[in-house]
DNA sequence: TCGATTGTTTGATCGAAATCAAAGACCGCT
DNA sequence: AGCGGTCTTTGATTTCGATCAAACAATCGA
């Protein structure tokens, strides 16, 4: 592996915070791995073999229903963490949306490191916190929000999300971004189908709050009036 | 507080593994805490002041939108963890629904503690990981599942949650339970109206898979068919 | 025991999103 | 550039669960 001091997520991924020489030893036990659009790294109710950070790309945690209705319960972005240590299997499947970039550890590795390490702990749990909350904020969005409010909702979320990526200079860029889902995607992260997402994202094109110069790319032009439409609590 | 040692979810709440005097000191941090049917003991948005070991009862944990639209994002039984440790605000609510008792901390005390204990946070970050899990489980119950198999899927959980609490030997017990949800907050934890959810309860009840003796006892006759319905992964 | 209140069930109708169906746009490939 | 495949949009129709409405059952206090 390359050296962990170099690292483009060095910062913000749980393993900052240690020190330099547990940083080399953490670094010997990981391996860095380009993964393609569409490849999965972790099964849904296989052994989870491997966790790993996030160091580019984008990736989609997903669940299933044996007749094939599938349900994406997270979104995981540079610096975020992905697979469940200390647990057997995996209740759900890990795959690229985009080409990523990844920092891969065994499990059985990492748990051995991690029991070690309490200041990795710490950061794990705090952003396995995090996540719980925003497990719990797309609750409410499947529980009880319309197909119209789901999509404000959405283009908020992925533009605030994928804005903490990058510069933060440019405040612009926040209001363009590229999704990385495609209509089929965002429907299973949704709950809805792809007509209904297709409907609703016309509906707000013709409205002028947002613009779809093409299939990936988004536009938000009324920032305000899309989060009263998102009915965020 | 009372002793610590003589507590009945001492062997299973985070703070089990903790040594004697490590205990003491935790103890004299919290204090014990009765609080009735419909009390909340946290708000949604307000700063996150208290967290607790559930010792009694069952609490929901909820989110709503702001013109009154509530979801139920969580159930909790004894030996669990309840608040927003590491955040200052916290993003829902906590609401006994029955009678219960808490061992209650000050974040700031818990979360001072708990820095000094990797153990216990390495407890609680299972924990976490755990109610990730179930959190996930229940999105995509939410976003794919009829209204049919939400009822199943919600009376098979509450049966297995419920009777991990009490006594192992008396298998039988597990099909017999409490219902310590009413019409509404079923509705507001699956993501359905009260009607909808008496017509299904109804449904089930003709079909003979289970009884309803009274408004909150449930008994389920048919366990394998009601899982065939809740259609698990 | 009665009446008031609250919670639940049942029935009739409505509507948002799903489903079914087909046309259109975009992309990669040769 | 032209072709084949995939993804997306648009349209027509259906359906499941929501909503509206009323009867019914349980609980509680006087």
């Amino acid at each position: 592996m390359k050296d962990c001091s170099q690292c483009v997520v060095r910062n913000r991924a749980i393993c900052s915070g240690l020190l330099p020489d547990e940083l080399i030893v953490l670094g010997r036990l990981g391996r860095q791995q380009v993964v393609e659009r569409g490849q999965t790294v972790v099964w849904e109710g296989d052994e989870s073999l491997i966790v790993a950070n996030v160091i580019a790309g984008v990736l989609k945690i997903s669940m299933s229903i044996s007749d094939g209705r599938e349900q994406i319960v997270g979104v995981v972005f540079p610096s975020d963490f992905i697979g469940r240590p200390f647990g057997k299997d995996s209740p759900y499947s890990v795959t690229a949306l985009t080409e990523a970039e990844l920092c891969v550890f065994t499990r059985s590795a990492f748990n051995e490191f991690a029991s070690k390490h309490p200041e990795l702990e710490h950061k794990l749990l705090r952003r396995t916190l995090e996540e719980l909350d925003r497990a719990r904020e797309w609750m409410l969005l499947l529980g009880k929000k319309s197909a119209g409010e789901r999509i404000a909702t959405l283009l908020l979320e992925m533009s605030t999300r994928l804005g903490e990526q990058g510069c933060h200079a440019d405040s612009g860029a926040l209001n363009r971004f590229d999704m990385p889902l495609d209509r089929q995607q965002i429907g299973d992260l949704l709950g809805l189908t792809i007509e209904t997402v297709s409907r609703q994202l016309t509906k707000l094109k013709g409205e002028g709050l947002i613009d779809l110069p093409d299939r990936k790319h988004v536009i938000i032009n009324d920032r305000l009036r899309l989060s009263e439409l998102a009915m965020a609590a």
